[in-house]
DNA sequence: TCAAAAATTGAAATCGCTTTGAATGCACTT
DNA sequence: AAGTGCATTCAAAGCGATTTCAATTTTTGA
């Protein structure tokens, strides 16, 4: 069923069929009705290759995603809040996967290249991100998760990082805790930094000197936690509280904490970045974790709003967003151990 | 640059160019080499909404996720996979994600009528899909990831859920244990029937009676996994043996175990199913996890192979693979108490 | 009642590509 | 030298929508 056959069907021209589905004034209501009518009836919906190459705009946004430390049950969650708003303006998402760096600004420049669409999400930058860089090179619009510092603006939704730590770290300062290990995401990343000079900022208001022994790089999976909070674990004196970079963190560090024969609450206390997945609640641990909380889904869907708004014609300058973190209380912070 | 652009710059017609870069043979060899030179410098490629309407195919496949069930990291997994190897194709894979059924069957319908996809991906079906029958009503091309029972023939890849469990039961019974809990996925979903089918199975051969008590069926989450395992521990004579449906059930599960005060793999044991995250590892757990495992990245990448085999004409009656599952036995699974 | 203005509709161009069918040039026979 | 066949190339017609500009009908005002 094309635009055609339903000009046909009612015995007008392809023209006032398309003003009519489109909503122009130019048309009478009762013709209007009549093709809806019949549009609804007859099922009929534009092919989308002909409407994008008419209008010139691709209907479809763009999420490249690098395999190895992307594609985490962050990103699902991410991408349930995105689509569900873009959905509603009939805009696709469009992810690609790629496994190295060099596959990655390779993708972006096809999807730039070969229009396949209108702006893009840029995820979990850099300090200095290139790729953020090559779409502004590219004049591609995006929409940042996270910041970077780029010479000229860009769009971006944050989560305040640097607060998120401070708080947590003073948090934990207060419980008389003076050796507390950060257990961060991988070094460059933004958030990272960001996290750490919160971490840091909170040390050295109470003028608690920096072990740098007490800080590990990496990515956010349960394992790597496990070895480094293990290594940790086995300084002397050691730390007595962690600051944990993720959920999945949270699991390893705890996993170590048992088998080092200790009990989370009490021996040892830990604070962990909860991003909210549905299906590993912090509230349902044993103990209960306390956390840094901020919901990633509810960040998707508002990024989801900001592209919209970025391609209705917002300035860019205007599109910035920090949100503030919650810091939730609960029985894995306890008093540092009197010893 | 437009492909006009380019033949102007070459001096040749577009039909020329075109012919050239698409592999055309009737196309001089020095010519080619001239053209390939030139677009590779120019940076031209092929608008894609033109190339897409022009050719007919939409050079995309499509992927519709409920929300809530469907968007864990099951999911990041598989995508990763199948993006890997549809990006060799310059096939783009489009998302929708929907949170209500009723808008999971419009969305389909949607991205059907508008020709957004050439074919689309099938997950985590009911025995008898409503999503397949819709698909083969609109023709839309489909690979299943799991099976159901249609009337025609679809393609479909599927991992031997029910020898699976077939496997890890008969070995806790070999253990000893008699009563083992099962917990399932949803159901309805073709996946958890078939476990249920192998459990059940492996019980009657050793005529161990089945305990309707010990069988719960939800969503994979730490959370239900928790509070199901809980009660199930609390019946007497109590389990002494659970069959965890996925790995962040597993963790549910375990920390009822604990919480309860008693000891994975010795008081009690556990086999999960593994889909293999790299971000939760069954080696890594303390105790290591029994599983049973199969890749759901690779299953994702063999996907992509089989959709590309139907996109290039393969009857949809030749596209089945049934997967074995492989049983992994460490320190979770030990023999059943004596008491 | 009739011209002018407003409302409504339509024909045809356009978007950037592929592809059909025709045309051109060239080497080789005869 | 003319005809044959082959290798190359090109002009133009789609693909299915939107949109410009023109045409037609209806309404309005004097």
């Amino acid at each position: 069923m094309r635009l055609k056959d339903l000009a046909e069907h009612l015995g007008l021209s392809q023209t006032t069929v398309s003003r009519a589905l489109n909503g122009y004034p130019e048309v009478k209501e009762a013709t209007r009705a009549r093709v809806s009518e019949a549009a609804a009836q007859l099922g009929y919906r534009p092919n989308a290759s002909a409407l994008r190459l008419a209008t010139g705009r691709a209907g479809a946004i763009g999420l490249v995603l690098r395999g190895a430390d992307e594609l985490g049950p962050h990103m699902s969650e991410f991408l349930s809040g995105l689509g569900g708003r873009m959905a509603t303006q009939d805009i696709d998402i469009v992810v690609a996967t790629v496994a190295s760096h060099q596959e990655e600004l390779a993708a972006y420049r096809r999807l730039a290249a070969s229009q396949r669409v209108d702006a893009m999400i840029l995820h979990s930058p850099t300090l200095k991100d290139e790729r953020a860089e090559l779409l502004m090179e590219l004049k591609v619009p995006f929409v940042l998760h996270g910041r970077t510092n780029v010479a000229k603006p860009v769009a971006w939704l944050d989560i305040d990082n640097t607060g998120a730590l401070e708080r947590a770290t003073s948090h934990l300062l207060d419980l008389g805790h003076r050796r507390i290990a950060l257990l961060n995401g991988v070094k460059g990343r933004t958030f990272a930094e960001h996290r750490e000079l919160g971490y840091m900022a909170a040390l050295s208001a109470r003028g608690v000197p920096f072990d740098p022994a007490l800080m590990g790089n990496s990515v956010f999976t349960d394992e790597v936690a496990f070895r480094m909070a293990q290594s940790m674990l086995e300084l002397r004196p050691r730390p007595t509280a962690f600051l944990a970079g993720s959920m999945m963190t949270a699991l390893g560090v705890f996993r170590a904490i048992r088998q080092a024969g200790m009990q989370l609450g009490t021996d040892v206390s830990m604070i962990a970045h909860d991003d909210v997945f549905p299906y590993l609640n912090a509230d349902n641990m044993y103990p209960t974790m306390s956390t840094t909380r901020s919901s990633i889904r509810q960040a998707g869907e508002r990024m989801a709003e900001l592209l919209l708004q970025l391609l209705g014609g917002k300035p860019v300058a205007d599109i910035h967003e920090l949100w503030p973190v919650e810091l939730v209380l609960r029985e894995s912070s306890g008093p540092a151990p009197l010893f």
